[in-house]
DNA sequence: TCAAAGAATGCAAGCGCTTACATTGCATCA
DNA sequence: TGATGCAATGTAAGCGCTTGCATTCTTTGA
């Protein structure tokens, strides 16, 4: 075995390095590092200054080894692709770095597969406590986090039916709340472009939320005309194209979210159809996006600040052993700009 | 010293573990896991039960302080509020995830200060190879690089001028070819609204490139109107309602990237002012959003993806000891579209 | 049939840190 | 003055893996 390590050869300097630079143990130098009130002012300025000579840094892999924490949380999130998720994850991030840790993102292209891969790396990687979006995932991956004990928070929905621990607003009431004014501006004739709803939570509740409306007023929901299309801009314009082809063209197009509804808004125009006088078109998240295209679309406002930095809380307080309190709901609330309107007058 | 350390707490499964269970030692277990080739089927398959049997999965720290390697490579970007790098960072993400390596993502907001935190957290976290944008920082982070031995690449970049391996385009000359369409249009008064040029070597060159330009035509480019704000729709918006109170209007405004030149878009709107009748206006980058605004943008296109991809290879040769080769100059060109016209006769 | 060469596996020494526990040194108090 | 307590520091046992080297078992060729 070799008793001096350091000296022989010219790899990093270690803990060990540094201790004997400094004169004392290497318990003294961790603790000089981790927790500086327990050591003497004179000891920790000598560690300090030995540190800095020797241009000294901890090896994450054995600090994560001997403490058992790696001080890193994960996020997984269905796309980075566009700025839905964006906000959200920046204000977690920065709540995250109040408190020393680093945050490890992973998207999941709304696969619930790749969902559950990401999740396995991070964990593997030694994420003390995960961000999840959505409710919707198999239970073999809740029982993997119950049992490797990682606390984790669904963020982007909230809903009072599951005791998980969540932050965010109801989605189904939100749209629904969106849907009502569609229908008090007269629309009788709707459709809907929505993301695949058979694994994704969010949007099953958006499209809830529209026929909870119908019903609501007497109209008979199933008669309703939906797109099912992945989220992005040129899906958005498809479903739209398609949607306008029918028979009887609806009056006004509920989008799943922003993405889906500029798509729809660009192929408006080159159709030539005017928005909101021949059609109305709105979105959901009022991501940037919406407020940038003309006419400036009509959403849903979600918190993503909101939702982003309790989570963070919820999760450190989880880590910490504490006890975060319930699920949080917040609100989400129409967003009125230009793509609705009152339905034309027939004739 | 506990000699049987795992059947008597309830943590959980070491390699120990899967090997008591399949019968084998400890190195062996390694070895399926990471070189099943040098196992034997037998044994291999044996490992494997005991290792879905038992649930296993390898410890981050343990593995990375064993094997001094993480397999994980780091990128900063200077942001991730817009999809400026997003395509690109896709793209390196998943060149790595082919070979099994994780990427971290962690964004400098422009400045260079957050930039160093940035990389000294990440070689802290074990990267094994670093992406950074740009050439532009201090020398004592090269030299902190090169000491600690942590292999990286410059991207969205081509300089020749300097040694160190880059991915990229030369700015300058793509800016100065979209600055020569712009001349050849017949426009002579001419603004500019750019990041801080300061600490962005992109941005910087970038108004070299339009100067470069309007040498050759015998212009003088210091009498060019050079507004300087960071990157966001709203800087461009105000930036460019500041160019147009001018006494002498510009009747082209090139705008240092697309988000600037969305804004720009997006005020001459609410001014009331025409594009491109009025005045062009240009972009660089070729984002989504540059094609979904209307008029639609006239951009520069980057090579997003190829610059990605091309980065990730490096750093793998590298890592790897390999040869990368020298640094790669990429194609940047004018992408035509709406925004850029013909100046309007006077009167 | 037997030596030599591989292939497969095991042994055990670290990797660089944290931390429970032991030790030392001093100020404090009766 | 000597017992007491506490602050400061040291000692050393792991944390869970990888890997160089040693050992054992199979083949192979003459």
């Amino acid at each position: 075995m070799r008793t001096d390590r350091s000296s022989a050869n010219n790899s990093l300097p270690t803990l060990e390095d540094v201790a004997a630079r400094a004169g004392v143990s290497t318990a003294t130098v961790s603790r000089s590092l981790n927790e500086p009130d327990r050591v003497s002012n004179d000891t920790r300025d000598r560690v300090m200054s030995a540190v800095r000579e020797l241009g000294y840094a901890p090896n994450f892999g054995a600090r994560a080894l001997a403490a058992k924490r790696t001080n890193t949380f994960g996020a997984i999130i269905p796309t980075m692709e566009n700025a839905i998720f964006a906000r959200g994850l920046q204000a977690f991030q920065e709540q995250l770095s109040y408190e020393g840790i680093t945050l490890l993102v992973a998207s999941s292209s709304y696969s619930a597969d790749v969902e559950e891969k990401q999740i396995r790396a991070l964990v593997a990687r030694g994420a003390d406590a995960l961000l999840l979006i959505g409710h919707d995932r198999t239970p073999q991956i809740y029982s993997f986090l119950e049992h490797r004990k990682i606390p984790y928070v669904v963020a982007w929905v909230y809903d009072s039916s599951t005791p998980r621990l969540s932050i965010g607003f109801d989605n189904r009431k939100a749209m629904a709340g969106l849907a009502r004014r569609v229908l008090d501006l007269g629309h009788r004739s709707i459709a809907v472009i929505t993301a695949n709803c058979s694994e994704n939570d969010r949007a099953r509740e958006r499209l809830w939320g529209v026929k909870e409306a119908m019903r609501e007023r007497g109209m008979d929901p199933d008669r309703m005309r939906v797109v099912e299309t992945p989220y992005s801009i040129a899906n958005g314009a498809n479903a739209f194209a398609e949607v306008m082809r029918e028979e009887e063209r609806p009056t006004a197009v509920l989008c799943g979210n922003d993405v889906l509804a500029v798509g729809a808004l660009k192929m408006a125009r080159s159709l030539g159809i005017e928005v909101p006088g021949d059609v109305s078109i709105t979105g959901f998240d009022d991501i940037e996006l919406a407020e940038i295209v003309s006419p400036a679309l009509t959403t849903v406002h979600v918190p993503h600040r909101e939702m982003g930095r309790g989570a963070a809380r919820l999760l450190i307080a989880l880590r910490d052993g504490e006890d975060p309190g319930e699920s949080i709901e917040l609100e989400a609330n129409v967003q009125w700009r230009e793509t609705l309107g009152a339905v034309r007058k027939k004739g």
